[in-house]
DNA sequence: TTAAATACCTGATACTTATCATTATTTTAT
DNA sequence: ATAAAATAATGATAAGTATCAGGTATTTAA
């Protein structure tokens, strides 16, 4: 039998791996496979999600619409990451929408198997409040930078963050192919204020660009100028 | 005896409601009772926490001190929330930085105890995930404002936040007085904006002050500007 | 393969916010 | 009660960023 969730690698990066034998088959006789084509929907802010998605292949960005009508990237999840967890572990509509970024395969649990562990197994719901806590500091973190950083400085670092977290193919270019306004939308800046500053960034050398194909070709000088340089 | 936290008040608005009597009795045993004056340090940003905190009194300012030099605040809480928890169960160095606001009763649970029903009550477990859940949400929301909306939308969102949380004495003065430049901290701009931003509120007659102590007055108006009015 | 659509780029300008300097007021501690 | 310290206020200026308007390049789909 294929894609049985106990022979899918991609579980040892979430809380699933905390899971028994027994509810770990229940996962995997209840869940639904599903491709998702780049940018495609998989759901939307203010749903009332069904269960959770854990990511196969592809990345998907979980962003909230704010009201003036722009998109706030608030996370990038990939391989082996979970979404809609959140929503379903507080029983709460979605605050995030989420949405392919490139085509993706994920894994849709409904969230009746996952209540039953969290209610049974102190192992998993403990894995999943580690993920939780891993989650909240990194917003911590992205608070801090949206209010004490320039946009340049938080393009700077948002670049190294694609390099280091998704790397690059053999020319240097970023394996993640985000469109600028994507970007600007993660920085949460202007698209073309975004766009001016990678203009420059490539002008001075820091970056090459290849339609729509980005490297980073300075880490260093990048750093320097997170680092307020 | 007196402060069991058997009879804590305080206790039903946390997770601690759903330890069982046994636990809640190892809690007891173990907790250290403090009284915290305004302006101290109950722990600092990279520390290492031996335990939790639970608020019985008073406010904490959670802040994450930026590259520049300025405090973020990230969260205030007040009676009945718990300082750490996302450090200890994360078993990481603490984030955050907690200072009183005002004088404050906490009470220190050792991280041990706080350990032991985590591995063992999956109530507890989850009704810890369930605060963390909702933490995680809040702070996704302050990630928007802080990208999508102008110092003087969220100084009056802080404003209307500061009235309806903590609420307001006879004359209707807040109740939770915060000097300019926490105010500042909280909604991420430079103190002397902030300050001029207030001074305008006050000569439109949205607000009126005396001394520290600050009040709104129209909050039809305040929410007007927060929703970009 | 080519037209249409989308994404990218650049300039000009206006608005927002930070910074620096200085003074006034309030609070705190003696 | 008073001096010292902290906080608040205000003006002038510079820096940062958004917006609008117009272009070019690239991608997509017929």
């Amino acid at each position: 039998m294929e894609n049985r969730c106990e022979n899918c690698i991609v579980r040892k990066f979430n809380a699933l791996r905390a899971m028994s034998k027994e509810e770990l088959k229940a996962v995997s006789d209840s869940k639904v496979s599903r491709t998702v084509k780049k940018g495609e929907v998989i759901f939307g802010e203010g749903e009332k999600l069904g269960g959770i998605y854990c990511v196969r292949n592809g990345v998907s960005k979980l962003a909230k619409l704010s009201p003036n009508g722009k998109d706030q990237i608030v996370k990038l999840a990939s391989k082996g990451e979970v979404l809609g967890q959140r929503s379903v572990v507080a029983e709460e509509q979605s605050n995030l929408s989420a949405t392919a970024v490139n085509d993706m395969e994920v894994c849709f649990v409904p969230k009746e198997v996952i209540m039953t562990s969290l209610h049974q197994n102190p192992d998993f719901t403990y894995e999943v409040l580690r993920h939780m806590a891993h989650d909240l500091r990194e917003a911590d973190d992205v608070i801090v930078n949206m209010s004490q950083k320039t946009v340049k400085q938080r393009i700077a670092e948002a670049l190294l963050y694609l390099k280091n977290r998704f790397g690059e193919d053999a020319e240097g270019y970023l394996t993640l192919i985000l469109s600028r306004e994507d970007i600007a939308n993660v920085v949460g800046t202007a698209t073309e204020s975004c766009i001016r500053i990678l203009s420059d960034f490539r002008k001075e050398g820091l970056i090459k660009t290849s339609g729509k194909r980005m490297a980073v070709v300075d880490s260093r000088k990048l750093q320097d100028i997170v680092d307020g340089f």
